[in-house]
DNA sequence: CTTCAATTAGTAGCAGGTACTAAAATAAAG
DNA sequence: CTTTATTTTAGTACCTGCTACTAATTGAAG
């Protein structure tokens, strides 16, 4: 038994839609020569919205990223910066950072923190992460300030070594020792 | 000379708009406490759009970046599984994971897309992730698929250690050993 | 008290629908 | 071939969030 008609149809309206979601159901009619009524049954037999809540969707979506997303490229904001020696940066987390079950910062936001500010403190146009020693020694909840501090504690051609601590109101709650390597 | 009425509201209006996008014509009026005929001649004469050509706005603005956005919250896709015991998982690369300079990609990435397979591969509710060990082989460009492989390798009551090993093409470019605790 | 800007009120019309009823066309079954 | 069921089309009333317009009201300033 091949598909029908109607099946096609529905599989073809969905193709438009994941293309393009602004079309209108006048358009879709035009385009699967149908009238509008049966495009409205589709949708609704797929549980696709109008045009005006799909496009809100997107638009929402979009915005709540936009956010979270510029969040997580500025890993931490640089208070001080003696290059080749140490430096300070701090991050305010949120609950966009974190697991939702356990409510604890996810682990990559951290290390991310403390990979840029290894970066930041080396004086080398670009360097690459080379090898890292992370431990997390207490679990970081939403809404917590975390204050990171680098040292660079060796120099060796192309290689730096750098300790970074993170912790929370002096409480340490990360370290890791990263070996950075300039390119 | 101060500031009439007239241009503190509109002021107000456009404060508004920028923190939240998405507010009617009618909840304008409500919050400014004027009429919803004075609102629309505000607008008229800030040349602000109504609330759906604003919307679509938003929308269509970010319609394109909303895919590769989405791409980084997804930390790869999980292929295989075998619970505490092994897994699987693939990640595409893309130009929005790199550093501009070194067109290298990022190393919370490939970090997050280790971490989240070595929990995924963890039999329990949740873990955080304890004590990590890595080292970047090689760096990863744009574009590259990175294929990533995850071996529980002891459990000891609630600690878990996994190795997770990434590639390209069968080449290493990261490995690390993480010691996860289940809470 | 007048005069002009600012504000409010009210109406018609539009886009892109929902929600509903009903008729027509097509397909399937006996 | 006819009867039944499914699918498609038609049509209407109503909704939101406006635009575009006309007209009335209020407020401050000379």
């Amino acid at each position: 038994m091949r598909k029908s008609a109607k099946l096609l149809r529905q599989e073809s309206l969905i193709d438009i839609l994941e293309k393009d979601p602004f079309v209108t159901d006048d358009s879709l009619s035009e385009q699967l020569s149908v009238s509008i009524q049966t495009i409205r049954l589709d949708r609704m037999a797929l549980g696709i919205p109008e045009l005006r809540k799909r496009i809100k969707d997107v638009a929402k979506n979009n915005y709540d990223r936009v956010k979270t997303i510029s969040k997580s490229e500025i890993v931490g904001e640089l208070l001080d910066l003696e290059l080749n020696d140490r430096a300070i940066s701090i991050l305010d987390t949120d609950n966009d950072m974190v697991y939702e079950k356990t409510q604890i910062v996810k682990g990559h936001y951290i290390f991310a923190m403390a990979e840029s500010l290894a970066l930041a403190v080396i004086d080398a146009d670009v360097a690459i992460t080379g090898v890292a020693n992370l431990k997390y020694k207490i679990p970081v909840k939403a809404g917590e300030k975390l204050v990171a501090k680098a040292k660079v504690t060796q120099i060796k051609e192309i290689e730096y070594y750098v300790h970074i601590f993170i912790s929370v109101q002096d409480e340490q709650v990360f370290r890791s020792k990263f070996i950075m390597k300039a390119v």
